[in-house]
DNA sequence: CTGAAAGCGCTTACAG
DNA sequence: CTGAAAGCGCTTACAG
């Protein structure tokens, strides 16, 4: 089976279409066609072809089809979300994932970690491994690097925030409109003294979910106090310390509008900690596992996490099929989850 | 660049060590020698080869260097785990990626989803798409299917549960010691009756974590009552309802131990709904988030899913760096995390 | 319906 | 130190 290379030492190595040629006594293009499928070799050669191909255990080699072929296609997507642990990112994965099976496309993941110089060596490591196209969650200040690769053919939808200086699709939920939802929710409960915990504003949905808590307040006459605003929260700890310090301040709030799920969590243990978690309100973007298990069950603003990967992955499949239409950003509506959290009054009833 | 094919139709491609060459004025072996570094290069003219090439925005092709090269190393190796958003899998996933990264290496990712044909499917796409080796957490019944490839020179680890009827690595949990752990943690509690609740005994895991139970029951002198054991949940709902229905049966048990993370989730949601969080006990095998928020905390037996992944992984990578010492399974210790479920006592109290 | 030749983008194995 | 030729495994673009 191909068992000599130029210098005529012995190679040990997969069977290819010649050592199947050379079995069932056929040219390897008519190996290629039966192979493909294609329908015009005579039934007794392909018969005599895929007995041959059994025998040696033969699989084509995609990687060579590929760079042969006219399309260069691989049938291997890239994806590249902020953090596969984060329960968010892991629905929109699975999803894509579920979308490119059908399709018989494989997927490359890469964690980003919200670190710009990751997304771009990612990308285009992705890039040079053939994949035909990209989901990408961007973490980097723009997406310029791109447009090259974007003009050579390589197609990219974003997902979970737009891309910048870069014109391409993006499915992205409603962070402005969810955030307000949850800030008159509150507002509605009768608080008027709402503090605001979150990631930093360098990330697109924080800024978009603080513009709406401030436009909601904007809209019951409350001005937005910076005593009780905090950005920057990255983790489950770092969420804690700052929720622990704005309950113990002289003026604390009545309730919390948390703007992500890391945050949320870190809030509920220190409303939990300080035996604070039945006496101030508290409503988080973006839901997480057993929210309805704790007590109080956390009020959420939930996100269609696996409606928002697959759209994307169909979209990109789309673009890849041939849709050539002017890119657009899809925003995905989010909806008020009520537990309980979220329901707490001003007097901590 | 490159810009005719055959048939002379100008093809507006990637730029490629051809182009490069003409604009630099060199051999394409001199490309070739400068991209992958090699030192024999007059600066001079490796100099006016990297110019050219940044002027084109030249990337070589991995796909073409790996076809032709002798390793035929694609720096990707596959993943296959039961489900992405599973938080252990994550977990482990994570940790296989990190490790890769450290080499170059870029991660192709498949949901087994529990199903024998999938796990087949996914593993002989993987490898057709030339992936260098495969992590994978095994769902079929044995991996001899795979024996042909491993001859061919995929390397492959098996993670979470060992291959049968294939002699490969294998990194795993002490399953049956974490179990006996758990059980003798709640016979110390005084408890004498102790429900089982876990997944399929079909999974290897399950089917060692039972064997513990069994085990430790046996050890302090008490029969395994058919009437408390429940095999073959995979769902919280699932766990939800045969939690309900031991608890609620006339001989109910005074603790349980639970198998799996979905189970302990459903056996949680079982007993706050009863209003019997407080009174019945609960030790669960694999930790999860916010386990340590619910109320009571939920005492666990907790795996090292990160060292587990990267332990898997430095041993794919050590293979496919040429070990050829015997295959060797891995056993990684659990331990007790104790936060109160499992530390209540027969009487309630 | 079948096959011999050329070529995808690169590296190997030479020769100079 | 540099390059022309051959070839990785396959498909394209022909000719029969």
């Amino acid at each position: 089976m191909s068992d000599t290379t130029g210098n005529g030492r012995a190679r040990a190595g997969r069977p290819t279409m010649k050592d199947v040629a050379a079995l069932a006594g056929v040219a390897i293009k008519t190996v290629s066609r039966v192979m493909n499928g294609e329908p015009t070799v005579a039934p007794e050669l392909a018969a005599r072809v895929q007995d041959a191909a059994a025998k040696l255990g033969y699989r084509p080699n995609l990687t060579a089809s590929s760079l042969r072929r006219g399309d260069r296609r691989t049938a291997t997507i890239g994806l590249l979300i902020e953090d596969v642990s984060n329960p968010f990112f892991a629905a929109t994965m699975r999803a894509v994932e579920d979308e490119a099976r059908q399709r018989g496309v494989q997927i490359l993941i890469g964690s980003v970690d919200e670190d710009s110089e990751r997304e771009r060596e990612l990308a285009i490591s992705l890039i040079d491994r053939g994949v035909d196209g990209l989901v990408i969650v961007p973490a980097a200040r723009d997406q310029s690097y791109l447009i090259p690769e974007r003009k050579l053919g390589t197609c990219m939808v974003f997902l979970d925030r737009e891309p910048r200086l870069l014109d391409a699709d993006a499915v992205v939920s409603d962070n402005r409109g969810g955030a307000i939802t949850a800030v008159e929710h509150l507002l509605a409960g009768g608080h008027r003294r709402i503090a605001y915990l979150g990631d930093t504003l360098a990330i697109a949905t924080a800024a978009q979910r603080f513009d709406g808590y401030g436009e909601a307040l904007r809209r019951a006459g409350i001005e937005v106090d910076p005593l009780i605003v905090r950005h920057g929260l990255r983790s489950i700890d770092s969420a804690q310390q700052a929720s622990h310090e704005l309950i113990s301040q002289a003026e604390p709030p009545t309730a919390l509008f948390t703007s992500q799920n890391l945050v949320s969590i870190g809030a509920v243990k220190a409303l939990r900690q300080a035996g604070r978690e039945n006496a101030v309100a508290m409503v988080g973007f973006d839901d997480f596992p057993l929210a309805d298990v704790l007590v109080p069950g956390v009020t959420v603003i939930a996100q269609d996490a696996p409606g928002m990967g697959q759209l994307a992955a169909q979209l990109l499949f789309a673009r890849l099929d041939g849709d050539d239409s002017l890119p657009s950003t899809r925003v995905i509506g989010t909806w008020l989850v009520a537990r309980g959290s979220g329901e707490i009054t001003p007097d901590g009833r």
